[in-house]
DNA sequence: CGGGATCCCGATAGATACTG
DNA sequence: CAGTATCTATCGGGATCCCG
């Protein structure tokens, strides 16, 4: 048998992990609110139930497929309802349930810690940013992104 | 003129809301947490610092790449620092500033609300999964992924 | 109005190889 | 030991067309 190489016990390693984090409730609660539309539907709807396309126009940006996609999986994971009214152009209304709500609360305290400790991160970037600079060096410029 | 589709305004509202996103605290810190090595980090180093090649090992199927993009990212925002020891081996260690233990406990509620819920995200979930399919209907199956 | 199906492109994660 | 540089494969997300 060859011996292995770094790159393949890596591998091995990295197949094992994603299991276990996929049978991860942080991880795959993490992997919902980290969701770009996740977090903007949720907010929209937590001042009230909301229709397809009002929901379209409040988070502007959205695809349809996006949404769709986004209030699929909300709706899977009974963080929302989604209810059809049968009238002559139809109508869907979205609703978030108490377990949404719940999540709500949740990204407001998320919400919460960011407003209050964002100067620090941003005090810290500035330093980071121009630290070396002054120093004589400018390898630093590179990192600019 | 040519009147604008459909597309083109919304990619105009994306273009702007975008920007809007960029600029806002919450979505900044979103998009920190959210990221898949970001959370590993942080809960490794929660218990103490740590060198490279050890939180290499602890995350397992980390390359060094995003392992050197994560510290690094999390170092320009303050949330952990960076000592480098000249010694024959060079050895650095990473170790979580105020505010990343700040951040890790923040990381702890988002966990501790994720096992709270997380029985019931999965019973939504069954539920969801098995509707229909006693109705006679079988269009779920696709949905399985 | 509220979607599903399909094609397609750009960003990005990761493998590989090299350096101080 | 602690990274950096380069290349490639994957895949999320948008556009587009169509249906109920």
């Amino acid at each position: 048998m060859a011996t292995k190489t770094a790159a393949q016990r890596r591998e091995q390693a990295r197949i094992e992990y994603d299991a276990f984090l996929k049978s991860c409730p942080t991880n795959q609660l993490l992997d919902r609110i980290s969701d770009k539309w996740v977090s903007l539907v949720v907010a929209a709807l937590a001042t009230g139930p909301m229709r397809y396309s009002d929901l379209g126009r409040k988070i502007a940006g959205v695809s349809p497929k996006m949404l769709t996609q986004t209030l699929r999986s909300l709706e899977r994971d009974g963080l929302l309802t989604r209810s059809v009214t049968p009238s002559v152009p139809v109508r869907v209304d979205y609703e978030l349930t108490t377990l949404g709500d719940n999540l709500a609360r949740l990204l407001t305290a998320v919400k919460d810690w960011a407003e209050t400790h964002f100067d620090e991160v941003r005090e810290a970037r500035e330093r980071y940013d121009t630290e070396g600079a002054d120093t004589g060096a400018d390898e630093v410029r590179a990192r600019q992104k």
